[in-house]
DNA sequence: CTTAAGTTTTAATAAAATTTTAATAAAACT
DNA sequence: AGTTTTATTAAAATTTTATTAAAACTTAAG
């Protein structure tokens, strides 16, 4: 199901949006301010975000720029502002979308698609990845090592989803912390460690070196045979 | 270079835009009917596409609907038709944006850089440097010699990088020790020395002199191919 | 509300790898 | 030839990573 985050200080916008958004079958988190939105952000893992730039806390352009530090999900600006300057402002700070109000919800939905059919699109990655006795299922979620099912717990198998996805290359720790746990601990690299142990463990039980450490600067799974 | 294929039938909008474009170093190309686009689409392969809806030949959706047949080159709709329902209709239709005329030219170029910026992001391609048969890939940080991957330490690839990034110029000792150690390191050349050994022995182990010694003055990568 | 099972975080220690230092040889300049 | 600069090598020092276990936290069930 797709996640709609709508970070907006108006509760009649909000609420609009909600049983808009629900009625196509969206989930949706609300955030009333930006600090609380990008802490969603990294929470609920939006497929979407709707963000008005006359925030209450942070002005919505450095709600913008903090998003875009870690996170490359679509973002369509609300704003009253119908000034030029604004929106190529917003647009090149990142946004994918700009939108002004009062604005009519079905070009809104009709955006929001083109933005989830844009973001969703261009992966072509397959489904499931396989590599020596190890298999992957990204759709169901099933890992299995020598044909038998290895149970994961959400970190570990996030972890090894963001792997997965990008076998063969190397993944910096910190992009690997901001995703699993979130931009404020990009530091804690002693998780990235602890996790890997065990993801290593329970995946590569025989040290086959299946997980590869690029020292200081991040890990890598070895690409598929 | 990015190429925008710009369909319509009105001459001072292609005008406009020829000259709003190719001030920010795009290359245009110009179709004044529908039927003439769908051929340059295929013909120029252009990487972003601006239809006007109200074409004399054919209609602008169906146009687009031909577009999309066989290509993901993202859309910008512009038309005179500000309906919502129009609006819906061409993104549904496979449109990326829809901007109604008349149009500001600055948020016009802002919006086909927000979707230039989209459609060549995922893409896998990323800046290949090759000389012989070194390969350093600046993106993935991989480094091959004669086809095999070669463990660079991070000092090391930091060293090669800036090589790299300057191929065929010589960069002094002062640059280097700066970027890669600190300003504070600046007199440490011993440090250089080391790693230019190290560097030396993982990417040229023949000794063919990728790396050159500018005596007193500083290195440089030879460039080739 | 409390327990129990499982998961995540913290902490301590061991192991591995890299960076720095130092000593010596080779090359380049004057 | 003598001096400065560069190259090479190996060891010492430092940093980073791996592992393990215990503490803290969550969640679901009774």
């Amino acid at each position: 199901m797709t996640t709609v985050l709508v970070i907006d200080d108006e509760p009649q916008i909000r609420r609009l949006l909600r049983l808009a958004l629900e009625s196509e079958n969206y989930r949706v988190v609300e955030s009333e301010l930006g600090q609380h939105g990008l802490i969603e952000v990294a929470k609920a893992r939006p497929d979407l975000v709707v963000l008005d730039l006359g925030l209450p806390d942070i002005d919505g352009l450095e709600v913008l720029r903090r998003i875009r530090e870690w996170s490359q999900v679509p973002v369509l600006i609300l704003s009253v502002k119908d000034h030029e300057e604004d929106k190529i402002k917003a647009l090149d700070f990142g946004a994918d979308d700009y939108v002004n109000k009062p604005f009519a919800t079905g070009e809104l939905l009709a955006r929001l698609r083109v933005l989830q059919r844009r973001a969703s699109a261009p992966k072509g990655e397959s489904p499931v990845y396989q590599s020596g006795n190890l298999m992957v299922d990204l759709v169901s979620r099933e890992v299995t090592v020598e044909g038998k099912a290895v149970q994961l717990t959400a970190t570990e198998y996030s972890l090894l989803r963001i792997l997965v996805l990008n076998a063969g290359k190397i993944i910096t720790q910190k992009q690997l912390l901001r995703e699993i746990w979130g931009p404020k601990a990009e530091e804690q690299s002693q998780y990235l460690r602890v996790y890997i142990t065990y993801l290593r463990k329970k995946i590569d039980p025989q040290r086959i070196g299946l997980i590869k450490t690029e020292p200081r600067v991040g890990y890598r799974l070895i690409a598929r045979d």
